[in-house]
RNA sequence: GGCCCCGUGGUCAAGCGGUUAAGACAUCGCCCUUUCACGGCGGAGACAUGGGUUCGAUUCCCGUCGGGGUCACCA
């Protein structure tokens, strides 16, 4: 018996791999084009670095007129989970991502290069993996977990390196007859890979974001075929970058040191090694060390996280943009009006060491792409936002043309407010401006300097009867709050107060904050001014007399 | 432990043999015809460490230390 009949014995019935190249020719894309994935377990989690790889990938492509593809590797069935696919897809749409091949939904998929699947892929990888051991390079491997157990221990305990290589590989050289014979004996086996590398060969590799590296070549002999007839990792990589000619495989470095088997085994299928793109993982420091962020203990791993925060997704992306190539920063200074698709973004700009994922500066980022939103927009996305996670809030918006006026202040002009970076911060901001909501709070305001209770009495009926009205413009108003302070004995300019404090009881600036509190319960609001315009007389009157009869 | 990667202010980071070592976030102070925010100005704050190479090292080489990754029939 010879290799091509032992593989005819363990795959009788697959198509050459000839089958395969044929069916997925090489794309016909512009010079440049890059073609990359996303290839996630079906767990339904997506991780932040994952929203990551899936903003470069999708930036990326874009810029290249390329092809990002969503590849579910599900050989690892404790993984899965129901729904998993269109969980995926659909936290990843939430951020403003889509693709341009790949699974859908759990069944569906779209491109001309699937399936996208691993596990419908089956039959493409044991056409592979059969045409390697009529290659002579691969083998039956009959070893028991518990074999290979025992074989680790004596490693340790020599202290050499552990593995299924060299001479620890017993299977390796096994007659083809006796492995023919034990296969129809019905003993169990898997596939395994024969390296011809060599631990004392070096190799250089060229990665586009880490540069060059050097290892030792690859000698294990992997398994590429488990017990359950799905491919591992490593094996589907291989083919199934191969087959929907994927040009840039970029991925977490945790994968560099798969690299001299992962070009072992393109060299010995005869595939293009494709680019490889290792970049660092996000951080998080935890008593003065840096791990991976974790699915576990962070609640920011997961994307969902921003979205139930009210994070707009156009400002994680941003975020996440930064973090991969930190010129984004400059770019957005430079260019604050464009979209981010503009931006060019450079893989071989990303940084070999990890970032430790900083949220503060996340809502910096956010708070701006929130400044720049128009009322509408605003409205639009907090009603949305509060449909689902907080219908308190999504109450007070249902007068929409109250809620837009609110919306509006110290918006739209040069210096918007910057007062709000996520959506959870709304209610808080905003809760005050309805009359219902205020009278809640009752009238044991915090003041400022000015707290007798009798003074601010006459401060804000003074201000009632000689000061107030509501079709004053800004400057006329203004002057009145200055009017009403000289009349109360208060300084009218804060500098003159300044030069002689103990000339007066207080400025104008302790006058307007009386007036503040009284009308808002708090200290610190956006301009009075136009809090009054939309709060309307009425509601002012009220307000202020409460206090006042109190 | 073997192999591999990384190490500039609190954080993200420019820098590629000669710089007063950028910038952003955070922090502190001042200013911004009244708060807060915004904005402006300014302050404090860094090249892990020891050897080389060099006229000169943050930058190049080696060691040390520190951090991380990986050594599965998981991806």
């Amino acid at each position: 018996m010879n290799y091509k009949e032992l593989a005819d014995l363990i795959f009788p019935n697959v198509k050459n791999i000839s089958y395969y190249e044929e069916k997925y020719p090489e794309r016909n894309l512009e010079e440049g084009a890059i073609v990359t994935r996303f290839a996630p377990s079906p767990t339904g989690f997506v991780h932040v670095g994952g929203l990551m790889q899936c903003v470069i990938n999708r930036q990326l492509t874009n810029q290249t007129k390329g092809v990002f593809i969503l590849r579910i590797e599900d050989t690892d069935q404790k993984r899965e989970i129901e729904n998993g696919v269109a969980q995926i897809v659909n936290a990843i749409r939430d951020f403003g991502i889509e693709f341009d091949e790949g699974m859908i939904n759990e069944t569906e998929s779209k491109g001309d290069y699937g399936p996208y699947k691993q596990s419908d892929r089956g039959e493409i990888y044991r056409a592979y993996a059969k045409y390697l051991i009529e290659q002579g390079r691969a083998y039956p491997c009959f070893a028991t977990p518990e074999e290979l157990e025992e074989m680790r221990k004596k490693q340790e305990a020599a202290k050499i390196r552990t593995g299924y290589y060299g001479v620890w590989a017993t299977y390796r050289n096994l007659p083809v007859d006796e492995a023919a014979e034990k296969i129809k004996a019905g003993v169990p086996y898997i596939v395994r890979f024969k390296s011809m590398g060599s631990e004392d060969k070096k190799i250089r590799h060229h990665d586009v974001i880490k540069g060059n590296i050097d290892f030792p070549e690859n000698d294990q002999d992997i398994v590429i075929i488990k017990a359950d007839g799905l491919p591992t990792y490593h094996f589907a990589h291989a083919v199934d970058d191969h087959l929907m000619r994927v040009t840039h495989v970029i991925r977490s470095d945790e994968w560099v040191s798969s690299i001299p088997l992962h070009l072992e085994l393109f060299k010995t299928l005869g595939f293009k090694t494709p680019k490889y793109c290792h970049y660092a993982p996000i951080l998080k420091e935890e008593d003065g060390k840096k791990r991976k962020i974790s699915k576990r203990k962070d609640p920011e791993a997961a994307v969902s996280f921003y979205h139930e925060e009210g994070i707009p997704a156009p400002a994680v992306c941003e975020y996440l943009m930064n973090i991969g190539n930190s010129n984004f920063e400059s770019w957005r200074r430079a260019n604050p009006n464009l979209d981010m698709s503009n931006f060019k973004f450079e893989i071989n700009k990303m940084s070999v060491s990890g970032a430790i994922f900083d949220l503060v500066k996340l809502l910096d980022v956010s708070k701006n792409v929130i400044s720049k939103y128009t009322k509408e927009k605003m409205y639009d996305e907090v009603l949305e936002w509060a449909k689902r996670y907080d219908s308190e809030l999504e109450n007070l918006l249902k007068n929409k043309e109250y809620s837009l006026k609110i919306f509006g202040i110290e918006r739209g002009n040069a210096k918007p407010r910057k007062d709000i970076s996520k959506w959870s911060d709304v209610k808080d901001a905003i809760i005050y401006m309805y009359d219902e909501e205020f009278e809640k709070q009752g009238i044991n305001f915090e003041y400022g300097k000015i707290n007798n209770k009798e003074e601010i009495k006459r401060i804000l009926s003074t201000y009632l009867e000689k000061y107030f009205d509501i079709n004053d413009d800004k400057q006329t108003w203004f002057d009145k709050m200055k009017d009403l302070s000289e009349s109360l004995g208060y300084a009218r300019e804060v500098k003159e107060y300044k030069q002689n404090p103990e000339k007066w009881p207080g400025h104008v600036g302790d006058i307007s904050t009386v007036l503040r509190v009284s009308l808002t319960g708090r200290q610190n609001t956006p301009d009075l001014y136009e809090i009054m315009q939309v709060l309307g007389k009425e509601s002012i009157q009220k307000r202020l007399n409460r206090i006042i009869e109190s």
